[in-house]
DNA sequence: CTCTTTGCAAAGAGTTTGCAGGGTG
DNA sequence: CACCCTGCAAACTCTTTGCAAAGAG
């Protein structure tokens, strides 16, 4: 058996595809931002490319979303604010309090943390200024 | 309409189950688990309790741990642990960063932080004693 | 009695997978 | 030219839903 991992298009288009935006796609999503540009491609390559991403770690994903998976193209460690009401999630800039935290679950629980996700939910900037009236 | 919730022995049940125990079962986990003592139950009705339970705050969800969704019988925020080879979720006791992380979110931001999730990745205490040899 | 809850089974939705053909090294 | 990658569509898995019957107030 080979193995190595081959260059494909279509993988490094799906790769752009999640670092050149600020939003934290699903793979729906990126499929349709993609089509245009690569009509032939299929839902299922996307899925198959972006585990492939993740088990390179060139790709992360968030959480899921009301059923669906979001990705994330910025492999840092950083936290995210979903919003309840338009479902955006948001990258955070907190700062570490992360080093000490694994520190002390290594000491009292014996557990090797290797990383984390910390997502905050609430109401958007956007939608608190739009939604005065409506929840 | 009515609207008013009418007791259930069967979301009873659900609501004690998830209590009882210290991990983060799926909804098919308690549905087996309930099985014995109500044979007539079914899987939809868990699902049905468990979503009810959300509602009314009574219970929560943790996290997706390979396509499935971990629901919590305590409501109080506190983070977790899963630990990436036996799947168990762990709950974690941590000092609270949340108060002034939920302020500088208020404020650098303007979003509004309602809730969040924290959770950790990694080899759990026991994981890492079993499996000096594998992984 | 009225409205909620339930069992059952079917429907939905997101993701994965098998296969035959095309692409890369 | 060996093996990886892709399109297509079917298969899978988890969760939700419709309906008729049972249960609660």
């Amino acid at each position: 058996m080979d193995n190595r991992r081959k260059t494909s298009k279509k993988r490094e288009a799906v790769l752009a595809a999640l670092r050149a935006v600020e939003d934290h796609p699903t793979a729906e999503t990126l499929y349709m931002r993609l089509k245009p540009d690569y009509p032939e491609l299929s839902l299922g390559t996307v899925y198959r490319n972006l585990s492939v991403l993740l088990e390179e770690g060139l790709a992360a994903t968030v959480a899921t979303v009301d059923g669906q998976l979001r990705y994330d193209g910025r492999t840092e460690p950083h936290a995210h604010f979903i919003c309840r009401r338009c479902r955006r999630v948001l990258d955070l800039e907190l700062p570490d309090t992360v080093t000490p935290m694994y520190r002390a679950i290594r000491e009292e629980l014996g557990c090797a943390p290797e990383g984390h996700s910390l997502n905050v939910s609430g109401l958007c900037a956007a939608c608190r200024s739009a939604g005065r009236a409506g929840n």
